[in-house]
DNA sequence: CGCCGCTTTCGAAGCGCTTCGACGATGCGC
DNA sequence: GCGCATCGTCGAAGCGCTTCGAAAGCGGCG
């Protein structure tokens, strides 16, 4: 409740020395500087929000924009937008959540009417309806993830091929001879996140150069009983998995696996990959790659405080490279043709 | 961009006029007013938020605390802060997302700077320490969930003793004896949580009235079948399962009754009771008085909104009674004294 | 001794909006 | 026809802060 005025008069000079006093911007004398502070700190003085707001022309608001489908996964949503806002307040921004249907609308309105300095956008489709319009808002934005068309923007991603071509090479490089993935739900695929078809293609590709037999399959429920169903019927001595999928399905894999007599990794080799979940916690916890919100979070904070602060607004793609945590969920097979080398 | 001087001399009338055409707060002659409205939106004009925060002396924006523990509930937590979100909006005010230790400190900034209207307080815990910081910060504040000590505080809450009891009430009038609790792992009660706990005393009180056997447990980790098991040695009939617990462990239930030979309704009838996920996509739907989100966060956001527009700051607690969805997983048993009545 | 340049501080002009008081114009009753 | 209330509009005073330009004080140098 007290103001800038209330500091002055309370250690006998102007407001003008006050605020140089406390922000820094120009040299104040050191013992009216200390004397300043101190008188701000008894009174507990905290700037006014949008005085400062207006007269500096900066909100120190960021707008996160997330929106919310009916087969959104919840925990990843949650992870993503906490980390936004932790990364945020280290910069000293606060974040303004926009959701749903209103995350088209609050975009708009934040930027307009200069609620916010910037914009996260989260949870990116390929053809999502955000991109259009951050190119119109003259105002900073970074993209958590990629749109088909990234022209001129600043984006952020995990960098999902990497990731799948190396879990095909540990495989590999392991003597695996037959590889199956374990993908979304075709309806997440469809619906436009393109981590999933990227994840796919790369992995593919990978199995193609290093010469494995390999096979593809999507959940249809919560479970991972269909898939393994259909990757035994591609791949007879399937070997290894790889997982790209939700956290119900990649959960319940090694109990179905074991019905089939199947053990991770005495028989079965598994590496989950650009997936947001921890598989620390499973009964058989497998080696993973995870899509990291926190490293995604900050590398998009920092662009985007560049953005703001700095001014520099050059559109850029940030691939993040991927971590490999072992959990002990592949080991070496006996080469699979027992001739012996040479 | 456009300011409200380019609106008043494009419509050829006085600031203070556009701002009451745009406001209503004054009347305005009917063709001026048009003529305003229409170049206000040509202009694509929308008032420049901090101006509009300084001079009205409030911000539109609401603080939503949101702390985040290591046994957080993600799921949970991300419903309602969007629900929150989604229902602010709806009364014309932005969220700002305040988590983890940011989360008090948060409180006080935004409370000091008038950056936020007010706050809302998201998982409460018995002892929180937002509570006293509440009653000392002069913003409106309410509380979803229910601490300890409510003295001069608004909170909004699901009853759950309310939840527990009609639970009970289902069981015993369909003809059940034997009813056994699944509760939240020990933990997260000790931890603060208190709704747990109220939906124990509650359920053991209202079998106690209903004079039918009952038994409570804890789960050790995300499934069931240490508390199937507990629950069978003390109600070798067991013939009715209250949960109140985590998605995980009501999840695997049904699967873990079947290695029992027990099937739901068959053998056991099952209600889900306070429990913050959709019992509707389980292999067996469950029946259940689901704690929800955005009945809770209605229920706070109109408190809040009726403190910061109307003045109204008349501490008061608000137990939203719970609504029961039939699923099918209740059936009546014979009487299990089959003695003919009458 | 006077001038210059440096450091330190101050005053005042906004930032874009809301809102109060006032003023001219109009309509009504007596 | 005059006074009075009402309606519609305007001007100006802030809201609390940042920031620019300038003033004041001071030491050093020619």
């Amino acid at each position: 409740m007290a103001t800038i005025a209330d500091v002055a008069q309370a250690a006998g000079v102007s407001i003008s020395t006050v605020s140089y006093a406390l922000s820094g911007k120009r040299s104040i004398k050191p013992d009216t500087r200390a004397r300043v502070l101190a008188v701000a700190s008894e009174l507990g003085y905290l700037p006014h929000a949008s005085a400062r707001m207006l007269a500096a022309h900066r909100s120190h608001i960021i707008a996160v924009s997330e929106p919310v489908h009916p087969d959104t996964d919840d925990a990843a949503h949650m992870a993503f937008a906490m980390q936004t806002t932790r990364v945020a307040r280290e910069h000293n921004y606060d974040t303004l959540l926009l959701v749903h249907d209103d995350a088209l609308e609050g975009m708009r309105r934040s930027a307009a009417t200069q609620l916010a300095d910037g914009i996260v956008v989260l949870d990116v489709d390929e053809d999502d309806a955000r991109v259009p319009l951050a190119r119109t808002l003259d105002c900073p934005t970074v993209f958590v993830g990629l749109p088909a068309d990234t022209e001129g923007l600043v984006c952020v991603d995990l960098n999902f091929e990497a990731a799948a071509r190396q879990a095909v090479d540990r495989l590999v490089d392991a003597g695996h001879r037959q590889i199956g993935l374990i993908s979304h739900r075709l309806e997440t695929i469809e619906r436009g996140s393109n981590f999933p078809r990227r994840v796919l293609r790369a992995f593919a590709e990978r199995c193609e150069e290093r010469g494995v037999r390999h096979a593809v399959t999507h959940p249809n429920g919560h479970t991972a009983d269909g898939s393994v169903r259909r990757l035994l019927e591609q791949l007879p001595e399937l070997d290894g998995i790889v997982l790209n999928t939700t956290a119900d399905v990649a959960s319940s894999l090694s109990a179905i696996l074991a019905t089939r007599g199947l053990e991770v990794p005495r028989d079965v080799s598994v590496i989950a990959t650009g997936v947001s979940f921890t598989t620390a916690r499973f009964a058989v916890p497998f080696d993973t790659m995870p899509l990291d919100a926190r490293a995604s979070c900050t590398a998009a904070m920092d662009l985007l405080v560049k953005a703001i602060d700095g001014g520099d607004r050059t559109p850029r793609i940030v691939l993040i490279p991927p971590t490999y945590i072992d959990h002990g969920s592949v080991i070496a097979r006996a080469a699979a043709d027992p001739t012996p080398g040479v």
